[in-house]
RNA sequence: CGAGUUGGCUGGGCGGUCGCGUCGGCGUUCCCGUCCGCGGGGGCGCCGCCGAGGAACGUCCGGACUCCGCAGAGCAGGGUGGUUGCUAACGGCAACCCGGGGCGACCCGCGGGACAGUGCCACAGAGAAAAGACCGCCGGCUGUCUUCGGACCGCCGGUAAGGGUGAAACGGUGGGGUAAGAGCCCACCAGCACCCCGGGCGACCGGGGUGGCUAGGUAAACCCCACCCGGAGCAAGGCCAAGCAAGGCCCGCGCCGCCGAGGUGGCGGGGGCCGGCGCAGGCGUUCGAGGGCUGCUCGCCCGAGCCUGCGGGUAGGCCGCACGAGCAUGCCGGCAACGGCACGCCGAGAUGGAUGACCGCCCAGCGGCGAGAGAUCGCCGCGGACAAAAUCCGGCGUACAGGCCAACUCGUCCG
């Protein structure tokens, strides 16, 4: 789990990452990774996305439950001041521990590596 | 033992490794204040307590609470509908009454009024409300045929006993009566209206008499009667901070959900309204602009500012916010719902939203294989229903894998 202070608090924070951050889609999750917040922010701070179409309010606290446990240990990996949006997608209700934790991983990492000019 | 009815309880357990939230304690650090004793607030670490449901759900009904309004009257609108109780209140609950179903335990009922008025009653049928001659029955007349008894065609009239249609055809049975028939008349029965007697707080029940012979259904059709109802809602509302930026509320339409109807909610888009600021224009201060009585009218009150257009805001923090129509036990009153008294207990409080994630074992359950006459045993696999607080209570409605308990009914067997 998250401490308050790892978690997104504000609209205004979800709004900056997944307007300015750079996106990956993997399977069941979507990722947004904002790297560059200016100054001040000391660790690394993650949100998620659980809408009504990936289920009822049961379903949805499971999978956002998963999604921070997944998230945690992932989260020292970053820059301080970065900042992360997770949003599952439909098929994430019916995911795996173990499918969620490599789509998550593959999502990251796609997010991480800066686009190539062709 | 089998079949069933009703009510209640329960809603997996244990362990390991990582975690989260409120509160309390200790330590540490930072900021502010200081009468230098310390006080207040924030961060971090450790320890401890507590941490989703019977439906937390849908948000349908009723309240508490908050703000707005509150001289009064009337109208409109909405809701409820057997009776008596219970309750803060209810459209809820209990008991009883009436009607219907079941051998029975018991279950079901949106259960005021159809002689206050209006409307509607599809299809079928000749005719659907104080109706109706299609067939039939009966009488008369003309004609044809005749075995002289009569038969048939047509027209006029009588007739609601019979046939046929329908959910429903204007009481039923028997007798008298008649050309044939008919409550036309009579007896009994059913039903209606009124009166009397008895029982019950009452809905109503039991008995008797009189009357006219008969009255259809539908009120979640309009309507009538009785009773109840100000409006908006915790994003209520209060305080603080920031401050012109993506605000809030209401009403239709479309889609979706619950759904018989009615009603209600969510989302998207459209329209209208509200409050603070700036600019422009206009109106007005006893010759009264404008506003309030949250839909309208009368009437009353306030009143020096107000109206229109354009531009155009705020969802950060704290409080409200958890001791309450509260829960458990016992006794008393009551058929019961429920009430009273005594004693004990404190049981979530988040705000991009905590109450968990992963793994192992066990107990229910299901399936397969094997052993056994069977009860059963062993192994393997699958695998925990419906669904999560958001101001708080009382109900209703809906969803739900299973498991357990009690009372009662019917049937069979034994004593």
């Amino acid at each position: 789990m998250l401490a308050a202070a790892q978690r997104l608090r504000r609209s205004t924070d979800f709004a900056a990452a997944v307007r300015g951050g750079r996106r990956a889609g993997r399977g069941t999750v979507v990722v947004h990774l904002l790297l560059d917040e200016p100054a001040q922010a000391s660790q690394a701070r993650a949100g998620f996305v659980v809408s009504k179409a990936v289920g009822n309010a049961v379903v949805r606290n499971k999978v956002r439950r998963r999604l921070r446990h997944l998230v945690r240990p992932r989260l020292d990996e970053l820059p301080a001041g970065a900042t992360v949006v997770v949003r599952a997608l439909p098929s994430a209700a019916e995911a795996s521990f173990e499918t969620l934790g490599t789509d998550l991983d593959a999502a990251l990492a796609a997010a991480r590596r800066p686009r190539r000019p062709r």
